[in-house]
DNA sequence: GAAATTTATGATAGCGGTGTCAGAACTAGT
DNA sequence: ACTAGTTCTGACACCGCTATCATAAATTTC
């Protein structure tokens, strides 16, 4: 099949190509009979325009970036989800760039990617997200960017975040609402902002309830199953162990039953466990997890449709728009035995 | 910052723009010295080249497309992470296509992607590597694909494949040497190949023992959690029970896992249940399920390279290569009861 | 040391679109 | 009917790079 060009289907359609043009990019002052002649000669002729000379012509590449963390997991696979959704709607196509953000190189290997690409905007999840020297490398390339769950909150730059405070907040009252008040706390990754703000919530529940915050009570995780189990192993041999555990993820809170399943304590009946996330996982351990229901894909459709009206050199509605998570109870979570 | 085109380095190193590009490509012929004063004039201009110029010019996108299905797990974030592994050593990058395999309309807006990216070549994943209209569709094109886990030989495509039937056959094998006779398989999805092949590994180990095939032993699933829980409980209702259950995911086990649980069925004690895939889950889970290690990656790296080296049109060693499975025994199996 | 190769370099024409701007074809106003 | 203001349309330069091919320089051949 011999390849179409703009020439050729002016040709058909008797007029100029700079007219073809108009046609292809809905521009105004073009009239109906021509249109519909042209249109015609598309159809005619297979006509599909090349990407990559409209690109060079009109300095676009309708490609837009992901950065996130190539530890993968399930909340990137929902940001994809969001993102792309978007980006379909809106003839975009998402370029996926998983980096690790502890390689020392990432701003030089991120920015050869770049180079080599030329994306119309880039979205940043955490924790890249807080990375200041990428986002002044953005900045100065002039690349648009949304960050998705950030923390610092910057000046110009756009983002999408979650009540990841409250939610932690509204967990803890959850759980003394049903009559803990022996309540633990495992935190994540420190490079991850969400792991202060999930604390944060934990910590402002428990005062307010007049519930002394014990050091031995929280525990440091880094968002793995196994950094779960091993703050599990520590809790659940103190004198006085817990009574429910809250887990600022998933991952972290399957840990934590495996470990005590396997020292015979019955969930939730002995121990209430919860999470933070809604990952498949804590639909499919036994029993499943109360956790946190972010919205992520959410955030990340949000996020994309504010991208693409910065592309688009529209004005934003707002710099900063907030995505609420809901609290989830399942199976892992039971009153205190009195 | 100012733009810097390729003129611009023509100029400031005192040669034409021809020779530029040839250092550019590393094209051959070009004096090691004018080599040098060019590379030197790229660092001190700091010149970054425009994608969509050499694309247009070369007709070469350097974007690599990803199709696979949108109910995405663990599968896609492991294919994911090969293919890029690939592409990035080689300067491409990857566009992902979610899809839903089973919407009506999947090849015309596939086709509209195709259009509007004019990917450089595309790799298939299940259940897509095998549909036919679409592998007609890119033949049409002419575009390069490469398919990942394709049950049908396809005489010209070149795919990756690994042994699913005998690894099926393997785990059963593993299964009778540790007493089991009563032997449960729950079928996956029908539209993916992978579920005939389990299955015939299934009744071919079955059949070699001596062990009769029973119906009421082989459930209809479709690789979800939710469909694990319905065949595990039409199957724990049997008069006669299975020893084992050998589903062909994780997902469907962990269904499994959960119904026996709450039927107070002890695991691996009472029952042995085991998967395929080793998901995430599998070693979430409690007990971690013994499963068969997919080495997805691998497949991915494998098949990008293959991609790639079409793209460049260099010569393939081979139209297909087997990644072998492997069978990771964890804790929910275990000796039959006698 | 002249002829025949081989290697290095540049002039110029695209690649397939879009942007600019001028001119033609309509409308409307008086 | 004539001018002013819109609405269409096209010629042509240009986006930034690569391909082709001719030519110049260096090397080999006998």
């Amino acid at each position: 099949m011999k390849k179409i060009t703009i020439n050729d289907v002016a040709r058909h359609a008797g007029v100029s190509k700079k007219t073809i043009s108009r046609v292809l990019n809905q521009e105004p002052n073009v009239s109906s009979e021509t249109r519909k002649k042209v249109e015609k000669s598309f159809t005619e002729l297979g006509y599909r325009p090349n990407p990559q000379a409209r690109a060079l012509a009109s300095s676009q590449s309708y490609l837009i970036g992901l950065l996130y963390p190539s530890q993968s997991n399930s909340y990137v696979s929902n940001i994809q989800k969001g993102a792309l959704e978007r980006c379909r709607a809106e003839g975009f196509h998402l370029v996926i760039y998983p980096e690790d953000h502890e390689n020392e190189s990432l701003i030089s290997q991120f920015e050869s990617n770049l180079n080599s690409s030329n994306l119309d905007g880039i979205i940043l999840t955490p924790p890249f997200a807080d990375m200041r020297k990428l986002l002044d490398l953005l900045k100065e390339r002039e690349i648009p960017v949304v960050r998705v769950g950030a923390i610092s909150a910057l000046d110009s730059i756009p983002s999408v975040i979650s009540n990841d405070a409250e939610a932690s907040y509204e967990m803890c009252r959850y759980l003394i609402s049903i009559g803990h008040h022996k309540i633990a706390f495992i935190k994540g990754h420190l490079d991850h902002g969400a792991t202060e703000q999930r604390l944060s919530g934990y910590t402002k529940a428990l005062k307010e309830a007049g519930i002394p915050i014990l050091d031995q009570f929280i525990q440091q995780g880094n968002f793995s199953f196994e950094s779960g189990e091993d703050c599990a192993r520590r809790l659940l041999s103190l004198k006085v162990p817990p009574s429910a555990i809250f887990a600022s993820n998933d991952y972290m809170a399957a840990g934590i039953v495996k470990v005590a399943k396997q020292k015979g304590i019955s969930i939730p009946h002995d121990l209430t466990v919860t999470g933070f996330d809604n990952a498949p996982a804590s639909r499919y351990i036994w029993p499943s997890l109360t956790t946190i229901k972010q919205p992520i894909t959410e955030m990340a459709i949000e996020a994309t449709r504010m991208l693409i009206r910065i592309i688009r050199k529209k004005p934003l509605e707002k710099l900063s728009t907030t995505i609420r998570n809901e609290l989830i109870v399942r199976e892992s979570s039971a009153p205190a035995k009195t």
